[in-house]
DNA sequence: ATATATATCTTAGCCACTAAGAGATTTAGC
DNA sequence: GCTAAATCTCTTAGTGGCTAAGATATATAT
């Protein structure tokens, strides 16, 4: 794959095109949880519910990377709000299960209307061969933003002389 | 274009990997937040500014969906972190222009690297054409994502037996 | 059996956010 | 030109979600 300067060009317009959408996409985001009156983290705890389904509390810390303390807030709101439910696990006494109830669950589901109607748009002037390619870049888009963020992570472990050091504010947590 | 169910099932998957991806996106840069020691909201503006450029206070508010008291708190921590500067406008002089200051900036910018690169190697095993169906995509995406967040705003002000109920909290600041 | 590990919850304190309004400057109406 | 309304940022008080640390309950290992 040759290296031009278009093709350089390209790739910035590419990346710059994505992070503009993907931040737009953060902000409709924020409007759901905005609408639906509940906070960011409940509703990314809903997402994360839809993607895998049933999952242990301390699940949703690890994929969220808020602290356990933080998530029983979480479930505690989403509870209340009737989103989800508190499922005991009868083999591990320990393990709580949150599921969401489905009833409940839809009408957050109507918020992403808009949004889905809005791709549905700009998807149907795509063949399928197209979408296929889509595919195959979103899919492997996102093994590569895993991948990215587990070398961030790392860097938090590694030689302090090799991170850039910003001296912000006390290091925080790692998540 | 047909809606055979093959198509439906490969629009599921592309919004499916679509969604995934982007949450990932989400967490990466929560990941830059913590590592660089600034909150959410301080990076999100500072990404607005490299995007944009030099912006008023309000803008920033108004891209952000902050309250204005919300971003003179990001701003001055974004200044006394030494990544920003304040500029009065000099032919308006209530305007309050913020401007990043690039040697610093470019500190946070190094956290973006490992992402970057990511997504290089992801990139590289397109051919041109291939990028430019991808550009077009993200920037129609772009633009469906922000018709559907003012859609979304609409509902707000829609009347009320228009709008999923939820009756959550007391129905918050609309942005 | 006792000790250690694991999973969730509780508590205290912190910090970013909102809402409301003050201060400073500009624009519009007369 | 002068006053009133509008615009832009900042200030203040109060709220709520978050972390850190440790308590509680259950499971596993020696």
């Amino acid at each position: 794959m040759s290296r031009t300067k278009a093709r350089v060009t390209l790739l910035q317009e590419v990346e710059e095109a994505m992070r503009r959408s993907s931040a737009q996409g953060v902000l409709y985001g924020q409007t759901v949880a905005n609408v639906a009156g509940i906070a960011n983290s409940d509703l990314e705890c809903m997402d994360i519910l839809y993607l895998e389904g049933r999952v242990t509390a301390g699940r949703l810390a690890e994929v969220t990377g808020l602290t356990t303390g933080a998530i029983t807030g979480v479930v505690d709101r989403l509870e209340k709000a009737g989103l989800v439910r508190r499922e005991r696990d009868e083999t591990d006494r320990r393990k709580v299960f949150i599921a969401v109830v489905p009833e409940k669950a839809m009408k957050i589901g109507e918020l992403y209307v808009p949004m889905q109607q809005a791709m549905e748009k700009v998807w149907s002037a795509y063949s399928d061969e197209e979408l296929r390619l889509l595919l195959r870049f979103a899919t492997e888009g996102y093994k590569g933003v895993l991948a990215a963020t587990a070398a961030l992570k790392g860097l938090l472990d590694a030689p302090p002389e090799k991170r850039p050091d910003l001296k912000l504010k006390k290091r925080p947590r790692q998540t």
